[in-house]
DNA sequence: TAGTGGTCTAGACCACAGC
DNA sequence: CTGTGGTCTAGACCACTAA
């Protein structure tokens, strides 16, 4: 193996919460070339490819670290909110509203094409000592039967299915509205105030699973989408 | 500029249909090397990063291609506007409002790290007769020369880019903001409506091709994402 | 101002695949 | 075989910026 690939398989494999957590300062170049008997150009090579793929950032004199991960989230994956604010550095808080047992869906989340019975939440996500998300949740029993028993007062439902249901499809749908009456009072924001709307379906094999809209400030949140071919 | 960056702007640009077309044989590195008074170390590092970027195909003792075109993905991802309403049964027009050539970049499109001169445009997307986006956009001359000569007065510049600078890396921003007075002037609104805001940047082998900020009255647009798992 | 990354030079050896 | 890309050496200068 090449010294430019043994050093960036290394240092891949050493930047681990437990070993080299994000921030963490990596050897200068000269130091990397001497330890694996090489001149600097591979070193430059490994660190530098590192730094496009977004694991390391470099800094002329600073030097080089393990990279934070980043505070967007794709909108290609279904984002954890919880992990988002984690992420950020601040603690994270969900607070349930309201939890309804109902028979058949009516509202906008018939476009899950269920007719069994749903469990309707509500809640907001709160970032430090401010609300961060408002969200209604709509959960299918018949395709998360153990919703039913989940005490969601302090756990949000995203979080829950995503390590509870897995999804095969997914629809997202993106806009921009004025907060409302029912928004504002819950994101302690002026009514009209630009928001951004998520909502999204999901299903599993066919079978629609849950359905959720989740309000933003416009000025607390965006959506970040990078793209490549493959 | 340094040699590397040199080379590989000018191999991406001379890389058109009328010039070097698809599976045109280029120069080898050493000869490269000469024609841009360097050592073979830039001539590689620009030729393997075009390679990475999928825009030229390399092959040991065969020499170094220029690959088939890319395109396909692109069209796939980037929304047409143009092609957006005309599906929707609407008639669509694009009336540019502004066109100012630059020196430099200096405004938000800046994170296409470029210094080139850049055309500024600035322009309104109908819907039969009422506006529906504001956009303005930077175009990066040095990616895309021809850009000088279009007549930008009613083909909106994507549409013409898109089928003439194929794109490698793309990145979307979404947010949510109030209309502010220029915004709200061109889209017939008021100050202060919830608007969606689209930022894309677009790069070609790690070249700036364009900044793009689209502004849609939020109840004019919305983005809808379907996607499974692989 | 000194340390670090960014880039370069001029040469070298090797692996690989067309010829 | 021979030409090509892949990778390396040992050294150098420069640009940037954090200390």
């Amino acid at each position: 193996m090449s010294p430019a690939r043994r050093i960036m398989e290394e240092i891949t494999v050493r930047m681990r919460p437990g070993e080299w957590p994000p921030g963490t300062r990596l050897p200068v170049e000269t130091e990397l070339a001497a330890q694996n008997g090489c001149a600097r150009g591979p070193a430059n090579k490994a660190m530098t490819a590192l730094a496009e793929a977004g694991l390391v950032e470099r800094r002329r004199k600073g030097g080089s670290f393990v990279a934070r991960p980043p505070v967007h989230s794709a909108v290609l994956d279904i984002p954890d909110i919880a992990q988002l604010i984690t992420a950020r550095g601040e603690i994270y808080a969900f607070v349930l509203l309201s939890r309804r047992l109902r028979l058949s869906a009516d509202g906008p989340e018939t476009a899950l094409k269920s007719s069994d019975p749903v469990l309707a939440l509500e809640g907001v996500h709160r970032a430090g000592d401010a609300p961060f998300a408002y969200e209604t949740r709509i959960l299918n029993l018949a395709a998360a039967p153990d919703a039913e028993k989940v005490d969601f007062s302090h756990t949000a439902p995203g979080s829950w299915l995503l390590t509870h249901i897995p999804w095969t499809e997914a629809r997202h749908r993106i806009t921009s509205v004025g907060a409302d009456r029912t928004a504002a009072r819950r994101l302690e924001i002026r009514i009209g105030t630009p928001c951004l709307q998520l909502e999204r379906w999901t299903w599993r094999a066919g079978v629609g699973v849950t359905y959720a809209r989740q309000t933003y400030p416009g000025d607390r949140y965006d959506l970040v989408a990078d793209f490549a071919p493959h």
